[in-house]
DNA sequence: CATTTATTCAAGTATAGTGAATAAATCACC
DNA sequence: GGTGATTTATTCACTATACTTGAATAAATG
């Protein structure tokens, strides 16, 4: 009956890569921040996907960009974590940290 | 098409717990372990269920225990992870720790 | 056969991945 | 100044995989 709205794991790393982008993050570049710091492949589909879940559960909220870039293309819509998605975050995290603390099978993925 | 079998949240946490109890890993206490860790309640059949995955996968191997102990009760079956799936752990690890590594919103998380 | 300990099952919901379609802006050209 | 090509970005429709739950089953002992 628990609706805990957890995150899942890719949920977590957009969320990560939305607190790293700050006033920055949208679609392409989150995508692209995934991809440099995995080293996975991302399908952009699949982070808008997540973005929508996580606004639904109140981690995340957007706003579109200005109107008229002097580039051409679509407006971006910018995404932040709400101070309940950081809390979310920080609490995944702890949870993961103190499943691998300690362990010498898993060294050198410190901090 | 691709068929990454990359560990889910869950699925990491459960191979975490089983890395730390070494030779007592099974149901029960990978179980227990995991709510004494993460704080959260476990349902023993997302367990299970979590650990057929990871077998499928190739990163836990199973045997069944002794048949005869001196207790009641069923008898257990043992979880180990394989090479592979350790060094799957570590990769989702590294690509995690990159992820948050630096971000001063996520102190206190550290190793 | 009652009890204990443990695993398995079935069926539902949630999350993730993919490729193609659509949207909204600028630019070039006449 | 209207029209279509181009650019940048988001949305959609579907499929696949992961997770959850509660109840059922299994295998041992007293």
């Amino acid at each position: 009956m628990t609706k805990r709205d957890q995150l899942g794991n890719f949920e977590l790393m957009v969320m990560l890569a939305l607190i790293r982008l700050g006033d920055n993050a949208y679609g392409v570049p989150i995508s692209e921040e995934l991809e440099k710091r995995t080293g996975r492949d991302v399908a952009i589909g699949s982070v808008y996907a997540a973005l929508e879940r996580l606004e639904d559960k109140g981690f995340v909220t957007s706003e579109l960009g200005e109107a008229t870039p002097e580039r051409g293309g679509r407006a971006k819509r910018y995404f932040r974590v709400t101070a309940r998605g950081l809390r979310e975050v920080r609490e995944t995290q702890r949870a993961l940290v103190n499943l691998w603390h300690g362990l010498p099978e898993l060294e050198g993925g410190k901090a």
